[in-house]
DNA sequence: TTGTATGCGTTATCAT
DNA sequence: ATGATAACGCATACAA
């Protein structure tokens, strides 16, 4: 790699001439200045990122947190933090904790030894489960701007962006219930643990309730076999003529068994789910989704760590990003 | 963040020393180790990353780029880089190409300036259509190792991990004829200009040729409305029985597709795909699918950039990792 | 056993 | 208009 010393050399002058006239300074005379960016160019010299962030004690490096990229509301995420970050000249390094509160742990620790300027991050399933958060707490106080998105932790006070998941399924099972009429509605789930779940739960069982419905919650987290699952509770509950999905999953799941049992998509039962373009493409009929707006929870986060990190007196701030009910195709 | 400077202030001894003696030299006795740690430790002591690496004039960093993480396959390597990466100490910067030349440009461009010390990468779709690779060979030129995986550059010699796209397809089209009696074998594509989509067709064509049967190849990587392609293709040609797709979406679709018109999968029409465990999970019936060792091929990626990265006269090498079919249940 | 001095590549301050 | 020097934090060769 070129250096500065290099070119000074050559060009027989000094190296703060040559740093000067690479950043234009007016100190520098427009011949010099030509001679230096020439040879440059010549050599493709480019100003070496570690010196600078040793300089400027800034790495202009955000770290990533995310649980997995399997799921792809994080795999969309980090594309909204990639696109966001490259856009405002940010470098992102992206740790995965595989939902293991020691990964996440390590991750952070690792990370927090001028690394980065700051964290983005979804907690781990195993650190909401256990409800363990001192990791996080630990580099907050040591002035490292932490922002948490989607599954926050609630007792940590801190930049962050959530979906609207009280909202959201509230919403939609209010549809099911005034505009779809229907009276049987099914939540199933593989992420109660989550808070993300138990937020959505509540939204389902205060919109059946205040219809004097039935509450009816079907909880996979922790089964090994979801379709029989599902399965067999369809056969077993003939009346069920909705289901709302909680994740982006046990939705299609719910189809495809529904379709096995003989049941009509979605004359007879008309299903929800949380989910993305994809989602709908993989599935027949199309489900419904309560549709994230994953791409822009990305780029908020990186947006609102990145107004963090520039501001003196920042204020931490709680942006809460509404998803959209996107019907597969009109039912009854 | 506390610095050797700090440390060797508060225990009036000089930046070395304290240095030797966290690095647990021989040179420094027992007693100011332990002083000097315990400050260390109860200041919470981390050595600056950015400053050793501006020391060592090496990042431990690998740029990892992508065309995206929305597609499984690219998710899991990732996780396997990811791991192997933490494994070996060292971080990844992540980019994704989201498929643009430009791009998957720019991000070699701005990483080549220190940020890491070598690159993992999958080449964008439109770099592999363009055919377009001076910005990769600029790159290697620089003397900045590239570790290309899955879809790579044919031209271009640096270390590969491939799968093994042209034998793994031969495998399965042989399956289908030999095990399974099939006689009009459609192979449904969305990946059809890409190098792997390439081989894959290949793999078909030869094996169909073999047994002299008919070649019937859907190319849908341009194309709208994929559900309504194959919808009417399989309407129109009721003679198909048995179908591969060699992409992770379409298989599943052409199940759905199939079930619509009536036609019984497996018995009527076997399909398989690409895909991982979740594909798996989606469709019903369950879809075979060519299961490429996506993990694996993360963690042989970074295992092989590192022995590059570490070895003074390294040899290049191209590994080939297997892919293993996956029959869903037993069919006719 | 401990300390001093130097350099990694850059930027910035202060001469000249 | 240009150059000399110091500093960022760390590691290390060398001196004491």
């Amino acid at each position: 790699m070129t250096t500065l010393k290099e070119l000074a050399k050559l060009l027989n002058i000094s190296v703060s001439t040559v740093s000067k006239a690479l950043n234009d300074s007016h100190e520098i005379s427009a011949s010099t200045k030509k001679r230096v960016i020439e040879l440059a160019e010549k050599l493709n010299y480019k100003p070496n990122r570690i010196a600078q962030q040793l300089k400027t004690n800034k790495t202009k490096t955000i770290g990533v947190i995310l649980p997995t990229v399997k799921n792809p509301f994080f795999a969309q995420v980090l594309h909204g933090i990639e696109k966001s970050a490259t856009d405002n000249k940010y470098d992102i390094i992206v740790c995965l904790s595989d939902e293991s509160l020691e990964k996440e742990e390590r991750s952070l620790e690792l990370l927090s030894n001028g690394s980065v300027d700051g964290f983005i991050m979804a907690v781990a399933r195993e650190s909401q489960v256990k409800e363990q958060s001192e990791h996080i707490t630990g580099i907050i106080d040591s002035r490292i701007p932490i922002l948490m998105f989607d599954r926050v932790v609630n007792e940590i006070i801190c930049d962050k962006v959530v979906v609207d998941d009280f909202q959201s399924v509230y919403d939609a099972t209010e549809y099911l219930i005034k505009k779809e009429n229907r009276k049987h509605i099914l939540l199933v789930s593989n992420i109660e643990e989550l808070s993300v779940g138990k937020l959505r739960i509540k939204g389902y069982q205060k919109a059946v309730e205040e219809s004097g419905l039935d509450s009816n919650v079907l909880k996979l987290g922790n089964v090994d076999d979801v379709e029989a699952n599902i399965h067999n509770y369809l056969k077993a509950h003939k009346e069920i003529d909705a289901i709302i999905s909680i994740d982006h999953i046990t939705g299609i799941i719910a189809i495809n068994m529904a379709k096995k049992i003989g049941r009509i998509v979605p004359k007879d039962l008309s299903v929800i789910g949380f989910g993305y373009e994809h989602t709908q493409l993989l599935s027949s009929p199309k489900i419904s989704i309560i549709h994230q707006k994953a791409l822009e929870i990305g780029k908020m986060a990186v947006k609102l760590l990145i107004k963090h990190l520039n501001t003196e007196d920042h204020e931490l701030q709680t942006i809460v990003v509404p998803s959209e009910l996107k019907l597969a195709e009109s039912t009854k």
